[in-house]
DNA sequence: CTAGATAGTCAGCTACTCTGACGATCATGT
DNA sequence: ACATGATCGTCAGAGTAGCTGACTATCTAG
């Protein structure tokens, strides 16, 4: 009743999000699915191997490569070679994935914003606390954005 | 970098605990997919119809069949017919899927006695109150547990 | 008793994810 | 120099999860 897990209500709250977020980067013109966008948040500035990729979102190497085949033939990401490393390569995103980084930003600033309206100052602020304190205990590998 | 979103925050969160979940409940001998305990969860105790159950897990009727057929299969739950209505039929925990129930949350509980104990009394139920407020406005129809 | 809504199912499709195996390359120790 | 083992990415094959569309049976309201 009003005995839910912690695990449902988050679960509830990410779902939530996450809907709204993709339903507004679909009407941006930004037309890639959840499991894309998920992966694509991960890809580093410079460009990310797809090892690393993998791990920072909790895939297989072969699931990331899947991901990052749809990703390259909508536009939004670019695989180079790794000038350090010859069997690597660096994938970095497209003009047409930063634009996609740029909306996503924005929306979540939105989104953000519009937790915050709802629960007040105060309690958003407890609320990023104390995810952000548990992230290190519920993902100990995970990278920040 | 420390500017992740709140959406982020939540999924990593939620997907943490439902990994511990779901881990524990293998290991104590309930193997089924995060996706079947998850329509699972919204069974009631009396029986749920096969709609409602779609729509408290917001997944299509299709998918819920499909889900229910893998736990019916597994004995964690049986389909009876409805007295009251021909059409549809009743959904109900199996004893293994009481069983279950059980284990789920036992194990939800040290769950968050877990996360309680790295945040604090005070955090935690922050937490609490943060994510039970939010749950009205990022998903309506919730039912509860 | 007809018209429309609802309950569940069937068929077909797409997306995601995994395991296992593999060739190429790198790193290390001898 | 080179053998050994680890790592990078890929290919092949499979299973799960989710969708749309179409359909039958049944219920509900006029």
């Amino acid at each position: 009743m009003s005995t839910a897990s912690l695990g449902l209500l988050a679960f509830i709250a990410a779902r939530g999000y996450e809907q709204r977020l993709h339903e507004e980067l679909r009407r941006a013109g930004f037309t890639a699915t959840v499991a894309q966008f998920r992966l694509a948040a991960r890809i580093d500035e410079g460009g990310s191997r797809l090892s690393d990729l993998a791990r920072a979102a909790q895939v297989t190497k072969q699931t990331a490569g899947f991901l990052v085949d749809q990703l390259e033939r909508n536009g939004y990401v670019e695989r180079h070679p790794d000038p350090s490393d010859a069997r690597a390569r660096l994938i970095r995103l497209a003009p047409r994935g930063l634009a996609a980084q740029q909306a996503a930003r924005a929306a979540e600033e939105r989104l953000d914003a519009e937790w915050a309206d709802h629960l007040g100052p105060g309690a958003v602020a407890a609320l990023r606390t104390a995810l952000e304190r548990l992230r290190p205990l519920v993902d100990p590998y995970d990278a920040p954005d």
